[in-house]
Formats: structure tokens, sequence, C-alpha cells
DNA sequence: CGCCCCCTTGATGAGATTCAACTCCAGTGG
DNA sequence: CCACTGGAGTTGAATCTCATCAAGGGGGCG
């Protein structure tokens, strides 16, 4: 029931219906806006980390890069998100613009004193951490179980059901992602992704329009493909211990 | 970097030479220990979360059940380590008791009230909160991008630093899970993970005794084979962009 | 218009899973 | 004391999914 898309992030206005944010954005609300191009690099794994981010508008992702150049996304952000939460010195992950972004940035400084001061925002920085890491965790079951079909389609849902939540009354997804940024994050190639997208289109449960848009023809299909099941709840609550083995 | 072992939790005495616990553990140093016997569940992933853990003794593993019945371990705890830190209402995984286990139990209530009028132990959540996001993301980065050898070698060495910092003289590794909790952890199916130790062994990287003891005999092969290179810096920092590709 | 990058599609191969048989060991009970 | 049993682990052979290598399409932007 996790129904948010990416990792690091939660809504900066978890229940705002409209109008002033309630959530941790309120602390960004008087801060300035700051505009990044599209490919550029917010900031870098390694660098001292001394800001957080709202992301106000666009699109980023999330990357960590291994001795041997590869690279594994660890999530994509968008409008809304917040990001830079932690109490490491420095940033365990690269963030870098995939389209046009604006965001406010807040010190960490200035965020470690409202923590200390304001015991409102705690809880809120609380839950922040609590969903990123549940994100994480379900990051890791997909990519410990789930075949190619499954990954996919499980992206697309969670992708879905952000546009949906965010008021979208067609069941479009827009992907501002490569291929390949979609690859390094489902933990597979491009070539696979690629493939894959094509036949859930032969199959008419999806329509792609142009490389950045993709129309869910059958979402009952998708999210049956996308394999959760009804992800554990009555049937485990019964037969608790053994499990294992079954596939992979 | 990150040498901890295990997910969700942090050593409960992060800086105690001897004597006195001073982080997290401190918590749970008048409360009484509980026990559980080898197999037996301390809590099940959609309970309501009540308490926090302080493990005293033993070891736990921590999981997931899919619908089809497939399980995922997130991860594993041995003493000293902090378990059940959330801000959600129930669990999101299950934790068992791999071996007889000793624990302290906290109860939420009695923790949230000690967050709001300790100002010291705040910044330890939040420290212990961002490394088991740290570990996350070490996972994925291993189920996205590591072979079976580089997975297995992985963790053999994860266990081995865990036995060194502990005190450890011998390289020697205890393995109190089976084979099947390690597959579920790695990815892997049983058999490929038995296959793999027989190779690193006739490799002469390690020898087994029994089943739930290896020897490192070659630690440096093992980090090598483990993958992570230098996990990125030099190279990175004047090749930012482009990455990518290069096999997964 | 033409170039470049992104994406698609095809052919092939490697690594992991699957299925199956067998070994090893611990615990049980005769 | 030893045979029996069942769970855990190992090993082998066949299969399959996805990565890899290679070539070709197509859209956007100069």
């Amino acid at each position: 029931m996790y129904i948010e898309s990416g990792l690091n992030f939660v809504k900066a206005m978890p229940s705002a219906v409209m109008g002033q944010p309630v959530g941790l954005g309120s602390l960004f609300t008087r801060l300035p806006a700051e505009h990044l191009c599209a490919g550029k690099i917010l900031f870098m794994e390694g660098d001292v980390a001394k800001s957080l981010f709202e992301i106000v508008e666009g699109s980023l992702r999330l990357y960590r890069i291994l001795g041997d150049g590869r690279r594994v996304i660890t999530g994509f952000l968008h409008a809304g998100d917040i990001l830079g939460i932690s109490f490491n010195s420095h940033y365990v992950y690269t963030a870098e613009a995939i389209t046009p972004v604006t965001i406010r940035r807040l010190s960490k400084k200035a965020f470690e004193a409202e923590l200390a001061d304001s015991a409102d925002i705690r809880p809120l920085v609380f839950q922040q951490m609590s969903d990123e890491m549940v994100q994480a965790q379900d990051q890791m079951v997909l990519l410990s179980t789930k075949n190619a079909e499954e990954r996919l389609c499980t992206f697309l849902l969670k992708e879905l059901q952000r546009a949906l939540k965010n008021g979208a009354v067609q069941p479009i997804v827009q992907l501002p992602m490569t291929r390949l940024d979609i690859a390094d994050y489902l933990g597979l190639t491009i070539e696979t992704v690629s493939r894959t997208v094509t036949k859930l289109c032969s199959k008419g449960v999806t329509a792609v329009s142009g490389r950045h848009s993709v129309k869910i023809l059958k979402r009952a299909m998708l999210a049956h493909l996308a394999g959760d099941g009804d992800e554990c709840e009555e049937i485990q609550r019964t037969v608790p211990a053994q499990a294992g083995r079954l596939r992979h």
C-alpha cells in the first residue's frame, strides 16, 4: 500500500488539499527558487552535505556510480518531493536534473536548528525517513525477486498512481527519464526495457505515444503483471513460518 | 566505507570501549531480558508496531513474504543491534529468531516520550535511520548489479568485518542462518549459494568447517571478488556525467 | 536536410534457475 | 549401540531468462 513513487522523498504537501503546504514543504516556503538545466548535477556522491532541497518543478535522478563505471539509480524525484535529509556528513548519492528543474535550498545548519527548536517538524522528519526506508525495501523486493516484466509493470503502476494522486484524469504516465535511466533503476539493460515495453504494448496493456508518455489501457492487468499479488496479509497470517523456496 | 553488517540497526555501543553503553542501547539498560527460542517470531509484518527491541544475544532474520510465497530477507540482526525504529503504525517486515535470542523490549510510547523529552538521543536516532538507509542502498546496489560470486563475497566480507570489529582474532565467520536464508538475502537460489561457496573454497579463498562456520583464507582476494572496486571517488570526480551502460 | 542520439529489433551466449538425485549429519527411538 | 528418518546441503544436467553484441530505424535540433 505504498503508492508514492521514487525514493528519498515524501510529498511536500501530504494533506494540503490546496493552498499552503502543511508538511516539510513549509520549511522552504520563504526561500528563493533556483534553477537547474537538464543534465546539471545538484550535488555529487561524496560532496559535503550542506543543504536540503525541495523540488518545486521538474524531475531528478539519484544514483551511485560503481568502481567499474556501472550506474545504479536509487530513485527519481519530482515536483513536491524533498531531498537531502540525512545525518551523514557527505551525500551518499548523486542528484542530477533530468528535466529543467526548479528547487528551493535550505541549509543543513538551518534545518538542524529548526529541528532542535521546533518539536512540530520532528515527527514529519521521522515520518519522511521511515517512508524512504519502506521505499528502499520495496525496491529490494523488486530487485531480488521480480523478473523484467514484473519490474517494469511495478514501475509503471507506481508512476500511474503518482500521476492520479497529483490530479491526472487520464491514465497516462509521463516518463521524463530515458530508457537507460529506467534500466539502471530496475536493474535491467536498456534493451530489455525496450523489449518489455514493446511486449506490454502488443499485449494491449499499454500504448506509447512518443518517447516519454505511456498510456495505461488495462490497469488491472498491469497490477496483476506487477506481481505483488495481495502482498501478503491474509494467507501469510495463517501460515507464518516455513515459506522460502518457490522460485525466484 | 560502510562496514556495518545487516540492515536496520546500529551497534548499541558505538564507542563504548568497555562498560556502559553510550548509544541507543542506553535506552534499554534497565529493562528486563526476554527469551525467544530459535524459529520463534518476534513480530510479523502487518502487526501493530508497539515496541522497539535491543538484541542482547542471538541472531534474527528480517523478511517480507510476497503474495506468491516468495520470501525476501532484508537483513540479519545480531547481538547489540537495535530493531523496530520506525514511525509507521505497523511493522513492514517480520522478525524471526534464527538462534535462541535474548532481547530487551521498549514500548514505542516510552520511546517516543524519551524522544520528545531528551534532546540527547534524537541525533542517535537520526543517525541510526540514516545508517539503515545507507545499508539499504548498498543492498540495492548489490542486488541490481552484482553476480552470484560478488554477492556472496560481499556478504562474507561484511560478516568478517563485523566479527573482527566485535573482537574476533581469527578470520572466521559464524553463519547461524541457513543457506536458504543467505539465498533469500542475496536474491539467489540455495543451489547457487551452495555452488558459489564450493567454488570459493576450491579457489582457496575460504574454507568451511561445519555448516555454520567459514574461515577466510585470502581476505584481499575476497574483497577483490566482492567487486566494490574503489566504489567510485577519484575516477568519477573527473568524469561525472555520462556513465551508465557497461554491463550489469 | 542531415547528423546525432535514443531507441528498437534480432541473433547469440552466459549465468542463474529449475528439476532431480544423492550425501551428510543430527536427532529419535528401538 | 545402531538403524531409521528427515532436514539441510551438495552436485549434476537441462532449461530459460536476460545480457551482450550488432545493426538498423526515427525523431529532434542544428
